[in-house]
DNA sequence: TTCATTAATATTGTTAACAATATATTTATT
DNA sequence: AATAAATATATTGTTAACAATATTAATGAA
């Protein structure tokens, strides 16, 4: 009898950089919302690991800032403030335009044949309707970009804003509104790049970040939901 | 009969962060050169506090790449690669544009005072001699323009880049070289931020950095130094 | 009922003892 | 002496038991 658990405690001997990534892309999925408490022996029994990989995993997430930890009162993923929100999209807007910067002086034609493949594969995506795998090859795109870029520092910190920025979206921009990458803007990025033009795919980056940006502001509280469904859940 | 150990076990209980910050300020300093191997019981006792104290603020500093954790061989302050020290000086640039930036279009007369003051300070200790105070003033300067800048994001990822500065510096430069920030050029930037004139003040900046950073390159080993008379002198 | 007080439970924090591994020392062999 | 093997020591990693604190439930008085 298969548990729907995602770890099989038997065999996996789940390692705290697993669980760390598991938590991790749980909050870019949009599965662990702002402010969801995170309580240790439920998670060590959830990854079938003993407390104290728990909480060495829940330090590592405060030092990113994606959790929140109070002492005596446990750790809840972060809630962002709407300044601490603007603050993430103007320093991405530094990062990635620097970036662009790069990759423009760097003018390699097999940097923009793998971004135009990307784009590819996001275009599909979207077009076969699968807007959970597009938003995710949107992320890549950014992501991307850095790695071609080939600065690490500057990969960590986009990586950085990058995992907070769900947080962000969800405690600061209403649900409904429209807050992914347009794919058209992207590919009009890697044309810009691929002219050489950086001043011209760094102001599509610019407004591609602000469309989202702008949005941001105070938003009323919501509920605290269940953890292990939304850990758990796919 | 008072030991010359920075902490009194009796009276002080010290706590996490003070340690963080005690060994992040060695580093700062100078003190605690990379590749200095950090041993758990001998900070235990040096600092009064009990193993897994010190585990912890090791995992924080491995964190933020300050220390190089290795499974069963403890840890160690780490050594920035050439290629690291490059990319983290690339990724500084950026971002202290983007704060200058930020601070030229507040247009704030109080800014520029508080800049001056700081200036000042600054220019005083080195007609007095007084190098290492100067040296902290000087890092104080990069510090408060991301700070009267206002984006704490910013803030953070400066933060983080002036921490592992030293490591590239003591790893890739000599140490005869002239690595210290000239107050004449910080002068120049506050100058080119009161005439508004973010363009200039930019330009400076990274000059100012790139003279640093041109300097980068791999450099021969260094021995391994004695952990308590690093971390305690002074 | 409503509020405060107390007790019960749950949760986080700390520690010491032990296990696992790595490093240093000794011993043996050529 | 030089090398290898065996032993001893040092160091890191893990755990379970306990302590401290916070949260919830129960009780009692107005």
């Amino acid at each position: 009898m298969t548990s729907q658990l995602a770890h099989d405690r038997s065999t996996t001997s789940t390692s705290e950089e697993d669980i760390l990534r598991q938590i991790e892309q749980a909050v870019l999925d949009h599965r662990l919302p702002p402010g969801t408490k995170l309580k240790e022996v439920q998670l060590a029994e959830l990854f079938g690991v003993k407390r104290g990989k728990i909480r060495k995993v829940l330090t590592r997430l405060a030092n990113s800032r994606l959790v929140v930890q109070m002492p005596n009162r446990g750790a809840s993923v972060a809630k962002p403030s709407a300044e601490e929100g603007r603050d993430l999209f103007a320093t991405r807007r530094a990062i990635e335009s620097a970036i662009i910067e790069t990759l423009v002086v760097r003018h390699d034609q097999n940097i923009i044949n793998q971004l135009r493949e990307l784009l590819e594969s996001e275009q599909q995506a979207y077009q076969q309707g699968n807007n959970k795998h597009a938003l995710a090859l949107s992320v890549d795109f950014h992501r991307q970009l850095a790695i071609l870029a080939g600065n690490t520092v500057m990969q960590e910190f986009l990586n950085d804003i990058i995992r907070r920025t769900p947080l962000v979206i969800l405690t600061h921009l209403g649900s409904d509104t429209d807050n992914r990458c347009r794919n058209q803007e992207h590919e009009a990025i890697v044309d810009a790049i691929a002219d050489g033009d950086a001043g011209k795919a760094i102001e599509i980056m610019n407004q591609h970040l602000l469309h989202i940006e702008n949005q941001i502001d105070d938003k009323p509280e919501i509920e605290q939901p269940n953890l292990a469904t939304l850990l758990l859940s796919q």
